[in-house]
RNA sequence: AGGCACGUACGUCAAUGGUAGACGGCUUCCCUUACAAGGAAGAGGUUGGGGGUUCGAAUCCCUCCGUGCCUACCA
């Protein structure tokens, strides 16, 4: 058989994966377990013109080996992939490679245009299934959704018409988020505030029948042609009498009236607040209160209107602001401007200023979505976060929720299911025919708005699954496990879910919620496309392989994490080792396949210890996925594999396994250690499914499928998880190898200290009090020549060796002695020896004063105080022998 | 402005209130017949500072310093 000595990740990436696919692996149809417990997890779906990268990667790996480890558990499960139609930035992302043509949308028509969208998903939607395929995401491709199928949206205007009929979506007119780039409005949730270096003018306003003037301050000047009162707070003694006063707005000479309201912050500039309630979300609100005329200056495009005056009618409004300030410095009105740092509110795709503008939009209310959410964690603590501290994230933001501007002003998306009548009655339907039939009319105008993309994937977990049908997949599937997601769509998207999944489920659409941590780059940043700090993961890939990539992303679980090549080459080569163990027990596996059965079979230390350590291994790494605590199960199945497998099993085995000699005895071990690393295998395939799958393959043998795959083709896939059988746990087992695993560590350091040729054979004495262990050194003793090249290995009951020894005394009582005639340096020893002393004694001073404190003996645990009792005992057993060994060193 | 995290070895990160660990890097030795992407042995920490609770604190509380993130209507 040929085996390459280095693991080469792309070709076990090659095929696998094609063949798990084509097989029908990843359908949940694969289990015929009809008794089956259900897993499923919907993929929180991509952006389809976008490509992944390391934050989708991260999620992606986590969800797969959940969903491979349940799959090996017998779970019947669904991962469900699709993608989101993302109708702003694909809408954008289109517009540009148009402007690259010079042209706009409005050259094409709505109709073109869209057309256009579908072509562009059409070829770059692909580049997202592929990255997916090479990561091993173990999706059901049969059951994939895009947001923008028919299916889907006719989900979506089932709701819309549902919720409208229950008055929970209506059609206003209010102040919104607008963007005068995209020409659309935004929900809070798309705008981000940015710090930003600004003015803070000091403007006069001339109060009508008097000399005096009323400063008010503004960061926005040009909003002045709009204002409809000024406000004062009323306990503020300074304006008391001027409430009810009438003002004269400069450049306009309209007269508005000087108002009191408790919004005003007394302490903030003036104390005086110009009020504009077109242009200002909270002098929107207060020109409601008061009942305020609402003047609109500035319009979507963010130029002047007619009513801000002649003069300023078409500027744009930062043009305006200049020409605003340079008129009231004529007029003598301008008091003063200063510096001044506050944020602005920018659309989160474009970086436009938001211009706050009153519209007509459609909003949906939240009180009673909201409260359903809030319930459900009251009654059930449902979902669960982990980690738990986003619980409150979630919860703090349900209870300040208003309500969600919801149309968007956008070709590309669900256009909203409302027709208007020529005298503009608004119906709300399920399609054009039933619209005309409910109006009872036929000249009937679709209103040209489409919906949040939020909107639709508020739904995803079960549109995806054929609701409003009570199909096999809704009942089955949902609620959902669990759901993996970054934490800034908390907002976004989970808590919607939770919302829509209760209205229109009755149930929660997943039981827990796992907020992944970010990968930042080496210096701390977030990565982004405009920092151009990004790691792609496909370069990563090609660098050291899925698998180690998979390794790395998944220990990082929820910690925010800098990204570190140098940590997914260390498991690059440790893909390699386990390239090299397979390798070794199938250059040594004539004769031999792997035979569950004969694990429990042999009465040998290692051969009980490796059944042990490999259940052991499997109890808490099955324990670990479960609870999420991925980086401990990384780190399990490291240590198990590397140190105990190879460094431990496979060394003690070797002389078995490789004897000339054919025989059973050879056999056997050779059965034994391909048995072992078939499970080590399953164990690891979850973090590692091509260079598992590849290795698996190769080993000889009928392996068996978990009993709900039974009839599959072969793949690892389709094994048992290993389960960690109490009973395969052997204690005893695990303390005996110890003490042997310390010994051959003493000899080697003693080896090491007193720079012994590693090819220079020294025998070794080991003398056990007691006559089990003797009788496990004695068992072992031709693993320990090997291991630590001896000469020959004597085991004895009392120590007797030469002076010119090395000494060591272990846990336990047993001492060790290499006679080192004329290689010894007997003060280097003493040194060494006194060094060891120094190390007990410390400990021992700790353990002391610990157990002189009364309190301590009084308060602790009893089972705590033994325990450092008997520490204390073993250390002035071990310390005194010790003592011994260095006098008689002279 | 509030809120929430975080600060542990040179680096990246672990550690149910119970003797601070891993991997990488570093030092020394070894190309020993699975693997130099390897083997063996080492060095390296008063857990950001200070205070408190406790028999016992990296862990809980307070405070200060530093770093992130989120939310917010101060014009």
């Amino acid at each position: 058989m040929e085996i390459p000595k280095q693991y080469d990740p792309k070709e076990a990436e090659q095929h696998h994966y094609e063949r798990w696919e084509r097989n029908g692996y990843f359908a949940p149809e694969i289990n015929k377990d009809p008794g089956a417990p259900v897993f499923s997890i919907v993929i929180p779906p991509p952006n389809v013109t976008g490509s992944l990268h390391m934050g989708h990667a991260l999620q992606h790996t986590l969800m797969d080996v959940m969903t491979r480890h349940k799959r090996m558990r017998g779970y019947r499960t669904l991962w469900l992939p699709g993608m989101d139609h993302a109708g702003i930035s694909t809408q954008l992302m289109v517009s540009r490679a148009l402007k690259k043509e010079g042209k706009t949308r409005h050259d094409l028509g709505r109709e073109k245009f869209v057309e256009r969208v579908w072509q562009w998903k059409r070829e770059s939607g692909g580049q997202i299934t592929v990255q997916m395929r090479r990561e091993g995401a173990s999706v059901d491709w049969s059951r994939e959704k895009f947001t923008m199928d028919e299916d889907l949206s006719r989900v979506v205007r089932e709701v819309f018409v549902r919720l409208y009929e229950e008055g929970l979506i209506y059609r206003g007119n209010r102040i919104v988020n607008w963007c005068p780039q995209d020409q659309t409005v935004l929900s809070d949730l798309e705008v981000e505030k940015l710090p930003q270096a600004g003015k803070l003018y000091y403007l006069q306003y001339p109060i009508k029948n008097s000399d005096e003037r009323v400063t008010v301050a503004t960061t926005r000047p040009e909003t002045m042609l709009g204002d409809t009162a000024v406000a004062v707070n009323p306990n503020d003694d300074r304006y008391r009498e001027l409430v009810g006063q009438t003002i004269i707005l400069p450049l306009t000479g309209r007269e508005i009236p000087i108002i009191a309201d408790e919004y005003v912050d007394p302490e903030f500039g003036t104390g005086a607040v110009k009020i504009t309630p077109a242009h200002d979300p909270n002098d929107y609100e207060m020109g409601l209160r008061h009942n305020l005329p609402q003047v609109i200056v500035i319009d979507s495009h963010a130029k002047m209107t007619a009513d801000a005056g002649a003069d300023f009618l078409g500027l744009d409004r930062y043009r305006a602001r200049e020409k605003v300030v340079d008129d009231f410095a004529a007029l003598g009105l301008l008091d003063k401007v200063v510096e001044y740092d506050f944020s602005i509110s920018k659309c989160e795709r474009c970086k436009t200023v938001i211009e706050p503008l009153i519209s007509t939009q459609w909003f949906m209310k939240m009180d009673q979505l909201r409260d359903l959410a809030l319930g459900l964690m009251g009654r059930e603590n449902k979902p669960e976060f982990v980690p738990e501290t986003y619980k409150k994230v979630y919860t703090d933001w349900l209870e300040n929720l208003r309500d969600w501007t919801i149309s968007r002003q956008l070709w590309w998306g669900h256009q909203i299911p409302a027709w208007y009548t020529p005298n503009g009655d608004v119906i709300v339907a399920r399609s054009e025919e039933e619209a005309r039939a409910k109006a009872g009319a036929s000249e009937l105008t679709q209103d040209p708005d489409v919906l949040d993309t939020w909107f639709s994937s508020a739904l995803w977990p079960f549109s995806t699954l054929g609701w409003p049908n009570e199909t096999e997949d809704l009942r089955t599937f949902y609620p959902t496990s669990v759901l993996v997601t970054a934490r800034d769509i908390i907002f976004l998207w989970v808590s919607r879910m939770v919302m829509m999944g209760m209205k229109f489920i009755g149930k929660e659409p997943f039981d827990d919620v796992f907020i992944t941590g970010t990968i930042l780059d080496a210096q701390g940043q977030r990565m982004s496309k405009t920092k151009m700090n990004g790691v792609d993961p496909i370069d990563v890939f090609d660098k050291f392989g899925v698998d180690a990539t998979r390794l790395t992303l998944a220990q990082v679980g929820s910690t925010d994490t800098r990204w570190n090549e140098k940590q997914v080459e260390s498991y690059r080569n440790f893909a390699n080792k386990i390239w090299n163990a397979a390798r070794f027990c199938l250059l040594n596996s004539e004769g031999a396949e792997v035979r569950p059965e004969i694990l429990e079979q042999s009465r040998a230390l290692h051969d009980r210890w490796i059944v042990s350590r490999l259940n052991k291994t499997a109890r808490d790494l099955n324990a670990a996925i479960d609870g999420y605590e991925f980086h401990g199960a990384v780190q399990n199945l490291y240590h198990f594999f590397w140190d105990d497998f190879c460094d431990w099993y496979i060394e003690l085995a070797k002389a078995d396994v490789t004897a000339e000699q054919p025989g059973d005895a050879r056999t056997k071990a050779r059965t034994r250690l391909l048995t072992v690393l078939e499970q080590a295998l399953r164990l690891l395939h979850p973090f590692m499914p091509y260079i598992t799958e590849e290795l698996w393959q190769r080993l000889p043998g009928n392996k068996r499928l978990h009993p709900a795959y039974r009839g599959a083709e072969p793949t690892v896939m389709l094994t048992a998880y290993p389960d960690g059988a109490a009973n395969l746990i052997d204690e005893a087992a695990e303390s005996e190898m110890q003490a042997i695993i310390e010994l051959i560590s003493r000899v080697r350091n003693i080896r090491s200290e007193m720079n012994i040729k590693p090819s220079e054979r020294i025998p070794i004495i080991v003398a056990a009090p007691d006559e089990n262990g003797r009788r496990v050194f004695s068992a072992a003793r031709e693993q320990i020549s090997r291991l630590v090249r001896a000469s020959e290995v004597s085991v004895t009951e009392r120590l007797e060796a030469p002076k010119a020894s090395a000494r060591a005394v272990l846990t336990g009582g047993a001492e060790l002695a290499v006679p080192l005639e004329g290689l010894i340096d007997f003060e280097q020893e003493r040194r060494r020896l006194q060094r060891e002393q120094e190390k007990l004694q410390a400990e021992a001073a700790k353990l002391e004063a610990q157990l002189s404190n009364p309190n301590f003996v009084e308060r602790a645990p009893a089972e705590r105080v033994n325990e450092v009792r008997d520490r204390i005992a073993a250390i002035a057993q071990q310390s005194s022998q010790l003592r011994q060994t260095v006098e008689n060193l002279q």
